[in-house]
DNA sequence: AGCAACACCTAGTGCGGTGGTAGGATTTGA
DNA sequence: TCAAATCCTACCACCGCACTAGGTGTTGCT
């Protein structure tokens, strides 16, 4: 599992927060009881959120939260950094005072940088780039699409997602 | 943390049997004592690998492990795919009997997917064509210029990685 | 004033998976 | 016959994740 119920439960929660009104309140026990989602837990969630400026608050009576900007500008690399903290694909990417990518198996007798650290740059590099190029304004206006698709007829709903994305069936399995 | 250490110690072993000669019978121990790794606990990942047909091995004295293949016919998608098992970025990626990736949180009252699937498809196909796109050899190959560069210059090694690579540094530093 | 509905904070906790270790059995070459 | 190697299974300690518990502070409504 690559990202934790942290990230899945913050996304949702700013999916249903975009498809209010802006600046309207909405409280977190609205949000759990429409998700399914345990209200304590959201709260440590939506307080990530927070603190990286993606929601406001208001407390007290008809109090809530709502999104801190425009869903069109807040991407989903914003969203799950702020929930999940550090994203690196190995313990190995860490970064030395020179804000520089280095690995952390010591070359011992200097042999250069192991072999590994290509591959994960890669990898970074297509999860960054995927969260970097989905908004949160996407996700809400699929949420919609698919809740009317889903009105209609109890057919498919979901090969016509967004250009420029492939909706392809991606899996590795072996296990 | 996104990859296992099970996929790392894996991958590093890939790269230094690619960097024998092949069909020569590697033991696991050199490799072992090579990378600094537990030797009982590579064998249980080297085990993975064999089962999928990665490696062959030859038991009894100078035994040992060799490529199954030339090293430019791997890619990481099979590395990776044959130690981490199911490569699924939430919990949430199901299939379901027909072997259609679909959400498994009930869209209760049938309100489509959760709007979350396109973004976790998004992630999931930005992971899977690094893997896909990146090949033991190039690993391999990166391994013996590190190896080069660090043992004329203590300098940099790795701004030039592979032509189509971006060797960005990207991080999500937030925690 | 008082209550209810919120946000907000901190500490604790059960459980499962990760990252090993232990101890063997089997096969092969010298 | 021994040593070197693969191969196999069971076990275990730790740690992070996904919560729960139990509060405090703030606001609006009556």
């Amino acid at each position: 599992m690559i990202f934790s119920s942290k990230a899945e439960y913050g996304v949702r929660l700013m999916v249903e927060l975009g498809r209010q009104q802006p600046e309207l309140p909405v409280s977190l026990k609205a949000i759990a009881d429409a998700e399914g989602l345990p209200l304590a837990y959201l709260e440590q969630v939506v307080a990530r959120l927070r603190k990286a400026d993606l929601v406001m608050s208001a407390r007290g009576a008809h109090g809530g939260y709502w999104l801190a900007r425009d869903a069109a500008e807040i991407t989903m690399y914003d969203v799950v950094g702020a929930l999940e903290g550090t994203i690196a694909p190995m313990e190995c990417f860490v970064h030395d005072q020179m804000e520089r990518v280095v690995c952390s198996h010591q070359p011992q007798a200097g042999n250069g940088p192991c072999a590994t650290k290509l591959l994960w740059t890669r990898v970074q590099g297509g999860i960054v780039r995927s969260l970097q190029t989905t908004t949160l304004a996407e996700l809400v206006e699929f949420s919609r699409r698919s809740e009317r698709e889903s009105q209609s007829t109890a057919a498919q709903a979901d090969g016509d997602a967004t250009p420029g994305d492939d909706g392809a069936t991606l899996e590795i399995v072996t296990a």
